[in-house]
DNA sequence: TGCTCTAGTTACCTTATGGTGACCAAGTTT
DNA sequence: AAACTTGGTCACCATAAGGTAACTAGAGCA
């Protein structure tokens, strides 16, 4: 059986169909990929840092005007954590005054493309969810 | 201009060359749907709970059992916020003991579909990530 | 000398997130 | 009557995440 979603593999096992038999288990532990990739860019930067990063290099600074509201020290932080997934390079040039350069890697544009389909849905359904929402907190009020 | 990725729109506005001008600013407030989809998926356990429910509904504690390690609280917690969002049905059949099944909307199975990219990518792709870590880690130790 | 730039770091504080364990209600079984 | 079932709620606590503001280095410029 393959599900409307084509083959499925989550764990690095095939879970096509196990999901129907009701047998499967989600792992949530180090070794989950899900986890293991989706906390790291789930959090309140990452995925805006890489899309301000998708058409072409930026630096630090240019960053920080783009990305709205973001703080100096959490732009640091999100930056080091996206550099260490290996999303993104950065290049320190020994100029006056010193010039960092960060860019999306190989790995970083591979990324952004299923990301670009959730941003995608998201951007298209958000309306439809707030009004989710609003329905939801009348009827729970 | 078109980027690799086809039109390109964010906040409701096509954005499909914006980053190359570097004029591009990326907001972060209520309106913004990035944040407002991605940040209520990208806790620690809604995206595991809705791939529990892909291939057919589930009772509380079933899914209890297949989410491995999830609290009752959090169970709770993550089936009433994915409700919210209008992703998840919640339906209670008056049996005894009380039955209550949760079920994907259409609007959570059309989430599914670029969920589904994000993470059969990061399936893929987890253990290059590993080594990045490690080789970062390595190298600012 | 003092002020400017870029690209940070650090200390401190507040809020958000998530875990534990006790408790609850309605009904059925022993 | 006591215990067990499902599907929760509630109070409490620990940690993680994130914001603010001050401070830093190295060099150029007035």
């Amino acid at each position: 059986m393959v599900t409307k979603f084509g083959r499925f593999t989550v764990n690095g096992e095939d879970m096509t169909g196990k999901l129907a038999s009701q047998k499967r288990v989600f792992h949530n532990n180090d070794d989950c990929p899900i986890r293991n990739v989706v906390a790291q860019i789930g959090d309140r930067w990452s995925i805006l840092v890489l899309f301000s990063l998708v058409d072409e290099p930026d630096r630090f600074n240019s960053i920080k005007r783009r990305v709205e509201g973001i703080s100096q020290k959490m732009l640091t932080q999100t930056l080091r954590d996206v550099e260490r997934e290996g999303y993104v390079s950065r290049t320190v040039y020994p100029e006056v005054p010193a010039r960092v350069e960060y860019a999306l890697t190989d790995l970083g544009r591979e990324l952004i493309k299923p990301l670009y389909g959730l941003v995608s849905w998201a951007d298209q359904n958000h309306t439809t969810i707030k009004s989710c929402r609003d329905a939801y907190d009348r009827a729970n009020a």
